[in-house]
DNA sequence: CAGTATCCTTGCGGATACTG
DNA sequence: CAGTATCCGCAAGGATACTG
């Protein structure tokens, strides 16, 4: 992909974007940046099919709070499936609906990419904190 | 690329994510939810160099303020470089780095497939919220 | 077990006015 | 022209306690 190549494909998407009155396209490419919405997404991508407490307990340090509002947003919008098996004690499940695979297929490279350069990053933003302290 | 070879690379990179203990990864990640970052690293794309008042009048709605600030955040990642003339009346200029025409090219896939998807997108949310309402 | 309810801090995004 | 300074409302994220 050369670079008018990419100039091309990306003017279709940003005026799409642009377009997006109520932000809806916005929110949904927040999930990227979202401190939960990313692992969560992953592991329900690996594990198919997992209970509440479960993906609790896999994610280091994630409150029941945030884990209920993440999964909440996710379903949302369609990424998650919620399977409520109505019993008691409670039990739920939640896994990946095909638009949720579709969204990790399309973020890997994305991710990939990102964690390539952190190095490039950090570099970036220590010369630039250093300039801005003189 | 079939279920098995999504797993395998969303594997490595959600590890590494997950090991980000400053979490500087996720938040360059953010640059994909934010606002204003995602037209401005378009905008530079499709334009190569413009000067801060240039990228006010083309982004629809941006106050000085929040352009300054996602420039700033953008240079500081080391996305966008910063041209500063050095000149009375103040004249800088702003273009993507390297690393910055990267990003774009990999932002690409998840911009297109979100776009493409937004009606599946509100059509879940609408269900969701009637869902709600009862 | 799978959530709510409450309170708190932080940062995003914006409005407005001012400056070298 | 390219910013700063100051104000504001809102939502993200978290800590803690409680509930069917």
């Amino acid at each position: 992909m050369d670079n008018d190549e990419i100039i091309r494909r990306s003017q279709a998407a940003c005026e799409a974007l642009s377009a997006d009155e109520d932000g809806l396209k916005r929110q949904v490419l927040t999930h990227a940046g979202n401190r939960w919405s990313l692992g969560i997404v992953h592991l329900l991508g690996v594990n198919g099919r997992l209970r509440h407490a479960e993906i609790g307990r896999r994610m280091e340090g994630v409150t029941q709070r945030m884990l209920t509002r993440t999964l909440r947003q996710l379903e949302r919008d369609g990424l998650v499936l919620r399977h409520d098996f109505q019993e008691v004690p409670p039990k739920v499940e939640y896994q990946l609906s095909e638009l949720g695979k579709q969204m990790l297929v399309h973020m890997i490279p994305l991710w990939t990419w990102v964690v390539e350069n952190a190095d490039g990053f950090r570099r970036s933003r220590e010369q630039f904190d250093a300039d801005q302290a003189l």
